[in-house]
RNA sequence: CGGGGUGUGGCGCAGCCCGGUAGCGCGCUUCGUUCGGGACGAAGAGGUCGAAGGUUCAAAUCCUUUCACCCCGACCA
C-alpha cells in the first residue's frame, strides 16, 4: 500500500475510496457492490448504534426482528411502494434445490412484511402506538455503488410505527426526525438541514417524507437519514385497522423511518482531510492514542508513565489505545493513525519523561500540546467536548459558506456550475420544473427547509410566484 | 444497458506491438541493528499470467470466444 492518500481537491471520489481503505474501515466483497465492513468502520457503527439505540429507547421504542425474506405478492399490495422498489429488489426462485412455488423478495425494507404482522396485532386503540424498531440489514440492487454510500447490502435500523391518529403519526415522524438531527449534530458533528422531500423524491408508499440533509467537503449533499408520514397507505394494503373509542372500525396511521451505514461515509466525507480520516471524539472507537517511544533501556521508563496515564483514562472514560507495536517506528504510527482519525495522540519518550510531560498532537487542527504529566488525564478528557465541538464549528462553518442564494436562473446555474455546494432559490412546487432544472444542471431539490425565509420570492425557473425556498445541491 | 478501462505472487504494476528460462516495488517470514514524523541490512517464502478454445517446435505475448471487476452516464438510503 502506498503511502498517503489521493488528495481532495485532486480527485474526491478517489480521496474517499482511499481513506475507506487505507483507514481499514471496509474492503470490497466478492460480489458486485458488496462491502465487508472492516473491524474498525464496524466499531464506528457500533458506536452509532449504541447511541441511537438509547435514543430510541428514550422515546418509547422497542426492538424487535422480522424475516429477511418476504412472499413477492406481499410487495404488489401498495401501489406506489411496488413500483419503486421493483427494480431494485432481489429474488429468491429456488430453495432446497427445487423451484419455490413462490418467489421470495429479499427485503429493501420491511414495510410490508411488518403491516402483514401488524394486522394480527392491532385490534384495538388499546394496542396503539405501537411503537417498534429493528436493526437489520437490506438488499437494493443498486447500478452503481460506492462502498457506505450505496451498496447492494447495507446495515440499518427501520422503525416502524401505527397510530390511531394521523396528527399522533405526523408527531411521531418529526420526533424522529429530530432525534436524528440531534444524532447527526450532537455526535457526529455533522450539521444538517431538516425539510421535507419534494414528491418525486419522498419514499415509495408515503404520504410525506422528511430528510436530514448534510453537505460534504466536496460541496455535495448527502440524504442522512429519513423519515416517512405514510398515513393509512400500508394500513389500507394490509387491512389493518382497529376499534376506537367509539366502537367504530378505522385504518390506522402508519410512520417508518431509517439511517443506515451511509451515515459512516457521510463521516467520512464531513471532516476528512488530506492525512485521512477525522473522527469526532464522541463516535470515534479511540478518542485517544498513545504512542510510547523508547529503547529497550528506556522502556522499563516510559511504559510505566503509559499505564499511570491508561489507568486515569480509564477512571474518566476516555476511550484509549496504546500502540506498542516493536515492528513500527513512531512515524509510522503518527501516519497510521492520523489515517485512522483518532482525535488525540500523545506521545511519551525518555526526554518527556524526565521533563514529567508529554506531547498531545490534535488531530484535526495539528495543534501540539506539552502537558504536564500530572495534568495530561484532564487535558485529555476536557479535550473530548473542545474538539467535538470544535468539529461541528468547522462543519457548520463550510456549509454556510458554501451555501448561495440565487434569484435569477443565470446565477443559479452559474453558482451550480462553478461553485457548487447548496443553492437556496424559490420553486413553483412543479415536479414538471424540478425534472427540467435537474436535466439542465443535475441539481436536485435536497428538501423543503423548514427554516422558510419571511419574505415570498420568484421560482428560479419560472419566475411565478413563490411562497417555498427550497435547497438545491448535487446529491450523492 | 451505452461509452471507456483493467485482469500477471497478498497489494500496486512492468513485460504484450516485435512469441523463446515470469520480473519490479510494497507487503510477508527469519535474524540483527534501529526507534521523537512513513528505519536499515542480510537471508527467504510466494505466481495453473481471469477462463476456454485455436495458431505455433514454442503463447503472459498472436487469433476467437467468454467471465469478472473498475471508472463515466441513465436509477437510488
Amino acid at each position: 500500500m502506498s503511502k498517503g492518500v489521493t488528495k481532495q481537491s485532486d480527485d474526491f471520489a478517489k480521496w474517499y475510496t482511499d481513506v475507506v481503505r487505507q483507514a481499514k474501515l471496509a474492503d470490497y466483497g466478492p460480489v458486485k457492490g458488496t462491502m465487508v465492513i472492516r473491524p474498525y468502520g464496524y466499531a464506528i457503527w457500533e458506536n452509532f448504534q449504541r447511541i441511537l439505540d438509547r435514543m430510541f429507547k428514550d422515546t418509547g421504542h422497542v426492538n424487535a426482528y422480522f424475516p429477511l425474506f418476504i412472499p413477492e405478492h406481499f410487495m404488489h399490495k401498495e401501489a406506489e411502494h411496488v413500483e419503486g422498489f421493483a427494480p431494485e429488489v432481489a429474488v429468491v426462485t429456488h430453495g432446497g434445490g427445487k423451484k419455490l412455488e413462490e418467489p421470495l423478495v429479499v427485503r429493501p425494507t420491511s414495510e410490508t412484511i411488518i403491516w402483514n404482522m401488524y394486522k394480527k396485532w392491532i385490534s384495538s386503540y388499546r394496542d396503539l402506538p405501537l411503537l417498534i424498531n429493528q436493526w437489520a440489514n437490506v438488499v437494493r440492487w443498486e447500478m452503481r455503488t460506492r462502498l457506505f454510500l450505496r451498496t447492494t447490502e447495507f446495515l440499518w435500523q427501520e422503525g416502524h410505527t401505527a397510530h390511531a391518529t394521523a396528527e399522533e403519526a405526523e408527531e411521531e415522524t418529526l420526533k424522529i426526525l429530530e432525534v436524528y438531527r440531534t444524532f447527526a449534530e450532537d455526535f457526529m458533528a455533522m450539521p444538517v438541514i431538516t425539510g421535507q422531500k419534494s414528491e418525486s423524491e419522498k419514499f415509495a408508499g408515503a404520504v410525506r417524507t422528511y430528510s436530514i440533509e448534510a453537505m460534504m467537503r466536496d460541496g455535495k449533499a448527502l440524504q442522512s437519514g429519513t423519515s416517512h408520514y405514510l398515513g393509512q397507505n400500508f394500513a389500507r394494503a394490509f387491512e389493518v385497522t382497529f376499534q376506537n373509542t367509539d366502537n367504530q372500525e378505522e385504518l390506522v396511521y402508519a410512520t417508518s423511518w431509517g439511517v443506515s451505514t451511509r451515515l459512516v461515509g457521510g463521516l467520512i466525507m464531513s471532516h476528512g482531510d488530506d492525512k485521512g480520516l477525522i473522527l469526532p471524539p464522541r463516535v470515534a472507537p479511540y478518542q485517544v492514542v498513545i504512542i510510547p517511544i523508547y529503547r529497550d533501556d528506556t522502556r522499563a521508563l516510559v511504559m510505566e508513565e503509559v499505564n499511570n496515564l491508561v489507568d486515569q483514562l480509564d477512571k474518566v472514560n476516555v476511550r484509549t489505545t496504546v500502540d506498542d507495536d516493536q515492528k513500527s517506528s513512531p512515524g509510522f504510527k503518527f501516519n497510521e493513525w492520523e489515517m485512522k482519525g483518532v482525535p488525540m495522540r500523545v506521545e511519551i519518550g525518555p526526554k518527556d519523561v524526565e521533563k514529567g510531560q508529554a506531547v498531545v498532537v490534535i488531530r484535526h487542527s495539528g495543534e501540539k500540546h506539552f502537558i504536564k504529566l500530572t495534568e495530561l488525564a484532564a487535558f485529555l478528557d476536557s479535550h473530548v467536548e473542545i474538539i467535538q465541538d470544535q468539529l461541528f464549528q468547522r462543519a457548520l462553518d463550510f456549509r454556510e459558506e458554501n451555501t448561495h442564494t440565487a434569484t435569477t436562473w443565470d446565477e443559479f446555474k452559474d453558482i451550480i456550475e462553478n461553485k457548487g455546494g447548496f443553492v437556496k432559490a424559490f420553486w413553483n412546487g412543479s415536479a414538471d420544473v424540478e425534472e427540467k432544472i435537474k436535466d439542465e444542471t443535475k441539481a436536485t431539490i435536497r428538501c423543503i427547509p423548514f427554516d422558510q425565509p419571511e419574505a415570498a420570492g420568484k421560482c428560479i425557473y419560472t419566475g411565478e410566484d413563490s411562497t417555498q425556498q427550497v435547497i438545491f445541491a448535487k446529491a450523492y
